[in-house]
DNA sequence: TGTGCCGGGAA
DNA sequence: TTCCCGGCACA
């Protein structure tokens, strides 16, 4: 009796442990909580604008999530709310590539967090806000100092023009060095052009000013004539799976569901910065065939090699949808002690082969119960 | 619910 | 070191 109690406690006290883990395995992704900025606001700026979305002209559709944003997106531009979504193939490849698109963004949430003196020996704040200073009709910084909101009145205002993201050769000059790094891998940098209707791709940055300008700026302007407004009307987008793959390595699109067992070896679970186990639930194949719980997040899901931009981007969803995250992520196991349990064996045992009654035939190990020798696996 | 066996205590 | 068992995961 007495000696049994302590036992017992001992024996709780090991799986809260394990449970903890896992847990924390679990909770990882969620993002910080409420407290910071509100949902979306910290985010709006990166929200990305899917410019061939068919039903976009619709007005706002109350009780959507992007109605939960406080309505600062115009309807046409706002990630769409899957439950009323018709997914088109085309759309979805879209926003796969809208998706892929915002890999180019990546670098901004861990820069963003990053001190200035990471990159500049003389940080001061203004510096790169001033860099963030765009010509008027832009993106705006009126939001909050820093909140890379645009402008959504001035985009509601003008259905027709798409909304700008940021562009990534603001994130170079702004951010500089993880996005040259990130250009060092075999990814082909391809432009898309962000008007509705419109997600021409082209290979060059020029080529897709030219088509801006002539296309739907209506201008024969020369290329120094510019004034660079059409910088904000594509975006970057890089296409390769080394992208997508980078630190995922067992995350290629081929993997056919989410339960990649063979990923967890890249998963850092010690690392709680980083939602690290995103990546685990948003195979591509998610975003491209997504279960129906996950429809409206699948394109920001993207496997992307950037957990920095994760931490950034997901937390609208994971907020709203903590459980379709913890749903997915099949893999995990339940309890990292049971992870390192020997997996039962199929053959008989001592038990079963001799029986109860005859337990002195047992081996030693099955009487103190302990893993069978006489009828290994 | 039965089985296999890990973890740990007692002798 | 040997013996034993509580308790857990799994089928």
């Amino acid at each position: 009796m007495a000696a049994s109690n302590p036992r017992s406690m001992k024996a709780e006290a090991r799986w809260p442990n394990a449970e903890g883990l896992c847990q924390r395995a679990v909770r990882a992704p969620v993002p910080a909580p409420p407290q910071g900025p509100p949902v979306g606001s910290g985010v709006a700026g990166l929200e990305f604008p899917l410019p061939q979305e068919p039903q976009a002209a619709n007005p706002g559709t109350p009780g959507t999530w992007a109605g939960a944003v406080a309505g600062r997106r115009t309807p046409s531009a706002q990630i769409p709310v899957p439950a009323q979504r018709a997914p088109p193939g085309k759309a979805r490849l879209d926003e796969v590539m809208a998706a892929a698109a915002l890999t180019s963004l990546s670098t901004s949430p861990l820069c963003l967090e990053a001190p200035a003196t990471a990159f500049s020996p003389e940080p001061s704040p203004d510096v790169w806000k001033e860099g963030l200073a765009r010509p008027p009709g832009s993106y705006s910084s009126s939001s909050n100092s820093g909140d890379w909101g645009w402008d959504l009145a001035s985009d509601q205002s003008s259905p027709s023009t798409p909304s700008p993201p940021l562009p990534p050769e603001t994130a170079h000059f702004l951010f500089g060095e993880p996005t040259l790094r990130k250009r060092k891998s075999s990814v082909q940098v391809m432009f898309q052009c962000l008007w509705k209707n419109c997600g021409k791709v082209l290979s060059t940055a020029s080529g897709m000013q030219r088509h801006i300008r002539l296309v739907h700026l209506g201008r024969q302007a020369e290329p120094e004539q510019s004034d660079g407004e059409e910088d904000f009307y594509y975006t970057e987008l890089d296409v390769g799976v080394d992208a997508l793959t980078n630190g995922l390595s067992s995350l290629t699109p081929m993997t056919p569901t989410a339960t990649v067992p063979p990923a967890f070896p890249h998963l850092e679970l010690q690392s709680c910065s980083s939602p690290q186990l995103y990546p685990v639930c948003c195979s591509p194949d998610l975003a491209l065939a997504p279960p129906p719980m996950l429809n409206s997040v699948a394109p920001q899901q993207v496997c992307h090699s950037d957990h920095a931009h994760q931490d950034l981007v997901a937390p609208i969803h994971l907020e709203l949808r903590a459980t379709e995250v913890r749903a997915c992520t099949p893999a995990l196991p339940s309890k990292l002690g049971a992870n390192l349990r020997k997996p039962r064996g199929d053959a008989k045992k001592c038990r079963k082969v001799y029986g109860m009654d005859h337990r002195d035939l047992w081996c030693t190990a099955c009487r103190w119960k302990k893993a069978c020798q006489r009828f290994l696996d």
